[in-house]
DNA sequence: ATATATTATAGGATAAGTCTTATATATGAT
DNA sequence: ATCATATATAAGACTTATCCTATAATATAT
């Protein structure tokens, strides 16, 4: 799965640790891939059984010796296999929709809450995004322009998939002001 | 987890076995909420060892008999409850993000064939979106508007979320025709 | 003084989900 | 005749991920 192909793709640019990578995560991808600490490591070691990294012991007298991980040749080439795989589609998981389709459930004006509570929220990641987006500006001018473009790519996806999100809960919210929820009943 | 709480979605609408749940996940839910067989009947036994629905056993002479299973007052509130928790907001894991983060490892034509698999892949889930949604204007009629209302939003949800997905594809396959990625290599 | 954060790795327990297979009967299609 | 499909349940093995904890030294803040 993706997980070790993320991997794969950080230690292309450069060997890393496992620390080095949590933090790499947190900076670049986190928006739609999130990794645990835990995770990274035990992925860590099977990449390395597989032939895909090889561990470089670093020692250090002050700090808990680092593994720094180099991929190799077999890595990279299953790297750029997998870059080329078309995904097997299997639909995410949404809870919030799940709320959403039992909504019934609830009264108006619990309903109501629960959309503003999910547009607050929708709202809220956005404006993150966007933080993001303004701080990348520079952040990203180390690297080359062609990996920046991709970079920059995710983070604009997930921006407009924000927008529209957000766009459609007003929406929502509006008919369900005006009772349209109710019509019939 | 959602599963437990889409499970008691359902049972507080009508009794129903795990046989049942499979093919109303599968005809209701399934673009947001794909549900393993084997994983509902484990839930379900889950749900009953809690208290939150009782199980009847309805013997058939032909056919394996069936347990049926019935929402208990406490399933009910625990729905209820659930339904106005906000969700932990943890980021959602989208592979095809991870592709496009490293495709500058990949040729200019192995990336533009990648996006358009991404794109056709795209338009193939909203043909088949907006086919559910046309057929379910007669379908839905025998619940409630209450219920139907909120089912349909899901749906559309659905249909948005591609659009917009859709839409993104396709300004960006134009703009990596026209080199956009390559600005200033 | 004490607590928290940083650097660094990793195991244990648990949760959640997938894939495969088993069992058993009936019906319809090739 | 045989094969697939529908009805009905469920265990086994495995994968992936999460949460918590342990270890160990240093540095900084309260």
């Amino acid at each position: 799965m993706s997980l070790d192909h993320a991997i794969l793709g950080f230690l292309q640019y450069k060997p890393l640790s496992g620390y080095d990578l949590k933090a790499v995560f947190d900076i670049s991808v986190k928006h739609f891939w999130a990794a645990d600490q835990s995770q990274i490591y035990r992925t860590l070691s099977r990449l390395a059984e597989c032939g895909w990294a090889e561990i470089e012991r670093v020692e250090q007298d002050d700090r808990p010796d680092r593994k720094v991980y180099h991929i190799t040749k077999s890595g990279s080439d299953e790297l750029i296999r997998w870059l080329m795989t078309p995904l097997p589609k299997k639909s995410e998981r949404i809870p919030e929709l799940i709320q959403i389709f039992f909504a019934g459930n609830l009264s108006d004006e619990e309903i109501l809450t629960m959309f503003e509570r999910l547009e607050s929220h929708c709202r809220h990641s956005l404006e993150e995004l966007q933080q993001i987006q303004k701080m990348k500006g520079g952040n990203v001018e180390s690297a080359p322009r062609r990996d920046a473009f991709f970079w920059m790519l995710t983070l604009e996806y997930g921006i407009r998939m924000t927008e529209a999100s957000l766009a459609w809960l007003e929406e929502v919210i509006t008919r369900i002001k005006n009772g349209r929820h109710r019509v019939g009943e």
